[in-house]
RNA sequence: GCCGGCAUAGCACAGUGGUAGUGCAGCUGAUUUGUAAUCAGCAGGUCGUCGGUUCGAACCCGACUGCCGGCUCCA
């Protein structure tokens, strides 16, 4: 179906077909699928025999470049469904003349077009492809263009398809325009917060821990802990207890939530007993048969917890409701465990363990829409706080195709409803995606990107009518009747870790006052000097702030330059002038210079900028 | 998990078959400094791991581990 296509994206799938006849003229048997503008460029899957390598590129651009330099008109065709597959049966499709061999991928794209569709075939030169277009009038508009870089894709995205070879690349209207985004690349990686969590000694990845396990170094600590406290007291204003809870549970504590037979998968393996291990192994009992009887429940373990709900939902559990009791909102940091694909790990924000700003919130349905109002709300506010303001809303309804989902249809239909609703009062606008739901129900998300142009789900909020039904739960009505309570998942952040990882992406590393792991130094311009300077730290530290000071023999240009590439917000310069006037000498990382400022008024200043949260 | 690439000192990198190098960081000494790098010296590596080819391997081959880019997945 023709899309809406820019211009930038017209000429990109256009240089996707320039491409995909280059590699035509150097392998005259390539069979393609899908060659469609992304964000950033484009790309072509391509099955082929010889396995591209980089070392390819500058043989394909080449050519690429013939064909531009040839100014190809590109021309528009439409033809029948018969005539459209007797091209590809010659596999004339996506291809420079007739082949032996046809084209099989576009013949079953072509069977997916609906009855009723106009078919079209764009041709440039010898190639012609099967394509609804648009494309750019000539392959001579393509004044700038590179491949980038090569993956692999399954065709359609399933594995169960042949594996192809996918190549990106990227085109612009000039030159300038390409320069441009390659510097801005550039740039980006710089933010990268697997290089600055390295650089500024955030946090650590070891081999000896494990993939996908985070450590957190005392500066990383610094700025996890303070979030936590900034959405402590959040949490305590508006209702909410704090509880601990362990980090493992009986695996039948999973079976009833559903998460233990539904998503063994995604979970670290169970727990089991050592004396159940050696009484099996006495039974001579396999790996195989181990495993079936932990599933099929004969034999007990434990699990590292995969999600907290269980856990809370048991504490609710533990004594007599009311509706006097309701909304019951229970809030833990929840460090929980999942087994994530090895190739699916990344830095901070793909990890097999991590720590969510949990709560739950047990509510009657006259409280429901209230609840999730007030959710979204906090949500809202922690990203403006941070002034993350490019974020998109999800509201991530069930496939109704799928079979992984706990609860009636009618309690789907209500769950649904309820988020549309309240995203709707919130007034931001939002997507309905279907399949995104969790298993026990819909979820509103709040999605960012990352400096490279990466989707992550941050913040969520979701609506569960199902697990508080498998566990049991009630609560005594006004009316004396026993009811069943509606369930709000909901945590702000997400995951502390991913959280951290893009606010260091968002910040470059150049954390606010109230976040950065040190907050002030003090430099000496020479050691005669230090005792003075240690008299500010020790003051500044009895207020709380994060001050260290540089004894170093260094000059004090390069004390400057230390402190600035380890971004400390603030730089107390002191010497003879300083201390003769009890003041210090205020340089700032953002803007240089500011003068000479009373010790104590200095203080003052940067506890109310602390307090205050403000932005850098 | 799948496809491809990569793996040399804490970090950034050089080293295409003949006993491993540069810069920064580190340590020691000298210097005591006024707003983004003071000087000198020292130390630091089983070249990711294991196996193979070779008289000889950082370098060639294989397996494994980890990382990177994608795909699939993401309760």
């Amino acid at each position: 179906m023709p899309k809406e296509m820019t211009d930038l994206e017209k000429l990109r799938h256009s240089c996707a077909h320039v491409l995909a006849a280059a590699i035509l003229r150097i392998w005259p048997e390539a069979q393609f699928a899908a060659g469609p503008p992304v964000e950033g460029g484009f790309y072509y899957d391509v099955e082929l025999k010889h396995r591209l390598t980089p070392e390819d590129f500058p043989e394909i651009e080449k050519e690429m470049g013939a064909i531009v330099a040839a100014n190809q008109q590109f021309e528009r065709e439409e033809i029948s469904r018969d005539r459209a597959l007797e091209l590809g049966q010659s596999g004339r499709l996506a291809a420079l003349g007739a082949r032996p061999v046809p084209s099989k991928f576009k013949i079953d794209i072509l069977r997916e077009i609906s009855e009723g569709e106009v078919i079209t075939l764009y041709r440039n030169g010898d190639f012609v492809d099967l394509c609804a277009g648009p494309h750019v009038a000539s392959t001579g508009d393509i004044e700038a263009f590179k491949l980038t870089h090569l993956a692999s894709a399954f065709y359609r995205g399933d594995e169960r398809n042949p594996q192809l070879q996918r190549i990106y690349g990227t085109a612009f209207p000039t030159k300038q325009e390409m320069d441009a985004h390659f510097a801005m690349l550039e740039e980006a990686k710089k933010r990268d917060h697997r290089k600055l969590g390295k650089d500024l000694h955030l946090f650590h990845i070891d081999d000896a821990i494990g993939q996908g396990l985070i450590l957190w170094c005392p500066a990383g600590a610094i700025i996890r802990q303070e979030l936590q406290n900034f959405i402590g007291a959040e949490l305590r204003q508006q209702g909410y207890q704090q509880v601990f809870t362990p980090h493992i549970a009986k695996l039948d504590l999973f079976r009833t939530s559903g998460h233990f037979p539904y998503y063994a998968e995604s979970q670290f393996p169970p727990l089991v007993a050592r004396e159940n291990l050696l009484l099996l192994a006495n039974e001579n009992c396999s790996c195989a048969e181990l495993a079936n009887r932990i599933q099929e429940g004969e034999i007990d373990g434990f699990l590292l917890k995969p999600m907290n709900c269980p856990m809370h939902i048991r504490i609710f559990a533990s004594q007599p409701r009311s509706y006097r009791q309701l909304p019951l909102r229970l809030a833990e940091f929840g460090t929980v465990y999942r087994w994530e694909q090895s190739g699916e790990l990344s830095g901070m924000t793909r990890v097999r363990g991590f720590t969510q700003d949990d709560a739950h919130i047990f509510c009657s349905e006259q409280q429901l829409d209230e609840e999730i109002q007030k959710c979204l709300t906090l949500v809202n506010k922690m990203l403006m706080t941070f002034r993350m303001e490019n974020y998109r809303v999800r509201l991530g309804l069930r496939d109704p195709a799928s079979s992984k989902y706990v609860g009636t249809p009618e309690n789907w239909d209500h769950a649904e409803e309820a988020c549309r609703k309240a995203i709707q009062v919130l007034n931001v606008s939002y997507t309905e995606e279907q399949g995104e739901a969790a298993f026990y129900g819909p979820k509103i998300d709040f999605v960012v990107k990352d400096v490279l142009g990466r989707d992550w789900q941050l913040g969520t909020v979701q609506v569960d009518f199902n697990l508080p039904v498998r566990f049991g739960l009630s609560y005594k009505g006004a009316d004396g009747k026993s009811k069943t309570p509606i369930m709000v998942h909901r945590a702000p952040m997400g995951s502390l870790e991913r959280f951290v990882g893009l606010l260091i992406e968002h910040f470059a590393g150049n954390f606010p006052l109230w976040l950065a792991p040190e907050q002030v130094r003090v430099l000496p311009v020479s050691e005669k000097f230090a005792e003075f300077g240690q008299s500010i730290v020790d003051s500044y530290r009895l207020s709380g702030i994060r001050t260290l000071i540089d004894l170093s023999s260094e000059k004090i240009g390069a004390k400057i330059r230390l402190a600035q590439l380890e971004k400390v917000p603030y730089m107390l310069i002191v010497g003879g002038r300083e201390q003769a006037s009890g003041k210090v000498s205020v340089r700032s990382r953002k803007s240089g210079e500011e003068g000479t400022i009373p010790i104590d008024d200095f203080q003052r200043r940067i506890q109310f900028e602390i307090e205050s949260r403000e932005l850098c």
